[in-house]
DNA sequence: CGAACCCAAGTTGTGTACATCGTGGCGGCA
DNA sequence: TGCCGCCACGATGTACACAACTTGGGTTCG
């Protein structure tokens, strides 16, 4: 395999293990017990971490490790801000053409979400929650919006899981299932725009509840 | 020095070097080389080289070469409609407050701005410009949207000033100039939307002059 | 004469030993 | 007994040697 290749696997995997707080926050990723785990030096494996620390997802202190970050009320909220913008110009930006493909693929995830529905678990909402998104960055044809978008959004996605798994994960899962069907109705009339209405109007009360369970109110 | 200042310093060196053409596009950045002028060995020189290639400034090919890297038409016109969203946005997203150390900032700007006028330089012009967007930046009340701003900017800016270098270099400097007094203008009202409108626009005539020294445009 | 092959030089990627730094615990002293 | 300082340990940061890879030129064979 390439090195740039194993590069965006072992990135991939720790950001994964991140978001899903395999790694909670306050982890130590010791760089030494990584690069046993696979299979190679600390070289590669220090790569991926500066790139996880110029993201912000972890904070190299030396002497110390490379912790996991937490994620202040502040920034949350100024993360979230921006999300919601730039969700509503995803909608406007010269969003990409719906396709029956397209269509198909929002279907799976909605079937899906049924199932998880019947079946209730944080983890597999937080996966499920993710391949929705990678579904919606296919939708943006700017390519520098939606580079934007994933970095903030990987950025607080594991606060978010940790924040519902406090809260009502039925209710999280309701209304993650209504946004799906919005945006497949608004998606089948070719409402780009409407899309982008929604999403950002269910990022927004995603926040709202999201609040209510940080330790500053 | 800390290992941190030392690479934050080095960083903003060899970007800065990129982003005035001294690196044109298309430069080989020898990792021995760099490592040789800076006093240090390769490996910090490594952790700086992977920060600007996750940023899109440079680019690494084994057994070739570090190479800084070109945009296309496409990516610029990407970048640049994002650009002037954001500009937009950070006039309404919950901007910091006006202080009298602010304009006075701002006039200095401006000073320099005249003295430009008088004897016109593309670097010079370059570095005043990057200075105004630094000015710019310290509006911002939302950190997540400095940051992308900050990142969009630097990944064009040796483009723009690629470009205007075949252009009229006063026409560019004049604009400019416009858009400082306007800027000065609004801000002395504490008016931040009618700044950020300002922005949009100069971004978007900016963007539109410079299509026309584009070898697609 | 041309084309295919080989190889040598130069570059980035990797592994590893050592330097540097922060922390916690242990021991001595008041 | 409590507190202060020292130190050993483990972590990240750095330097360097080597591996892997691309490229270009020289050489040889058809």
């Amino acid at each position: 395999m390439s090195a740039e290749a194993r590069h965006q696997r072992l990135y991939a995997e720790l950001r994964g293990r991140i978001c899903l707080l395999d790694y909670p926050p306050g982890t130590k990723l010791g760089e030494e017990a990584l690069a046993a785990e696979f299979g190679v030096s600390r070289t590669p494996v220090r790569r991926v971490l500066a790139r996880l620390s110029d993201e912000g997802l972890v904070e190299a202190r030396h002497g110390v490790g490379t912790l996991v970050t937490d994620v202040d009320a502040r920034e949350l909220g100024q993360v979230y801000a921006l999300r919601e913008e730039l969700a509503q110009l995803s909608g406007t930006m010269t969003p990409r053409p719906v396709t029956d493909a397209v269509l198909s693929e929002l279907r799976t995830l909605i079937a899906e979400g049924a199932k998880l529905a019947d079946l209730p678990d944080a983890r597999a909402f937080a996966r499920l929650n993710m391949a929705y998104f990678s579904f919606t960055q296919r939708l943006i044809g700017n390519d520098a919006l939606a580079e934007v978008s994933e970095r903030l959004y990987f950025r607080t996605a594991r606060i978010w899981l940790q924040a519902i798994a406090e809260l009502d994960l039925d209710r999280e899962i309701a209304a993650f299932r209504e946004e799906m069907r919005q945006v497949a109705d608004a998606l089948r009339s070719g409402d780009m725009p409407a899309v982008g209405m929604i999403r950002r109007a269910h990022i927004s009360m995603s926040f709202h509840r999201l609040k209510a369970a940080l330790p500053a109110g």
